[in-house]
DNA sequence: CGGGATCCGTTTTGATACTG
DNA sequence: CAGTATCAAAACGGATCCCG
């Protein structure tokens, strides 16, 4: 994906995509809209990431102007993100896939329901 | 990105992301809106793409049922990507990262306009 | 000639071990 | 606990060859 593209594309598309589209930032995204998170949580909930890619993403984001990242000067640390105004504003674009996703599932489900009534 | 995914996850965002949450498919599925295309025409519409790229998308896509592949025994030859009716499903997905990219373009671009104004 | 398969060198991405 | 360093894996670009 691009990284943090500094010129933005033309087409409007081409622009969310450069700043959302990959898959790992829909996940993190998906993670944050129902609030804030901090680190370890955000690594647990999102299924088979790693440290290094979910911090790379998240601060690719931060850059973005999608999160915001709070430290907090405790021991153990603790790091929160959150979604910011602008990150905020995409939520539409998950819920339209989380939309999709569930007539998908359903979807599939009655097709593999039907094949078994055939046999 | 999941190439194929047999098995399908939980999370309807991540059946979603698993089928198209790529930034590749989501340009080819951008081209392919308007209705059918063929390959070369998808390579120049497409910045950047390379025509392995394209193609192993396309592959994939087609494999997922969301776009058909239709070759004609012509000379020179020629080969017709379009969406199925479950790749025309994808369209509101699409439609909402588009107004969402021209909003932030417009939002940019008032942030400029206002830093010039501010020297 | 257009679509695409394949080989290879490079860049990106990712998994793991290690540090404050 | 959160984040960096190191090393392995994959995605990608481009050249080349092919087939109709």
């Amino acid at each position: 994906m691009l990284p943090n593209s500094k010129e933005l594309p033309l087409c409007p598309v081409a622009t969310t995509v450069g700043l959302i589209g990959n898959k790992w930032k829909l996940f993190i995204l998906r993670e944050l809209l129902p609030g804030a998170k901090r680190f370890g949580e955000l690594r647990k909930r999102i299924p088979d990431i790693s440290q290094k890619v979910l911090t790379q993403n998240l601060r690719s984001m931060e850059e973005d102007g999608i999160v915001t990242r709070e430290v907090f000067a405790e021991v153990p640390p603790r790091v929160e993100y959150q979604l910011s105004e602008l990150g905020n504003s995409l939520r539409p674009i998950i819920s339209v896939m989380e939309v999709w996703g569930l007539n998908y599932q359903k979807n599939v489900a009655a097709a593999v329901h039907a094949e078994l009534e055939s046999l």
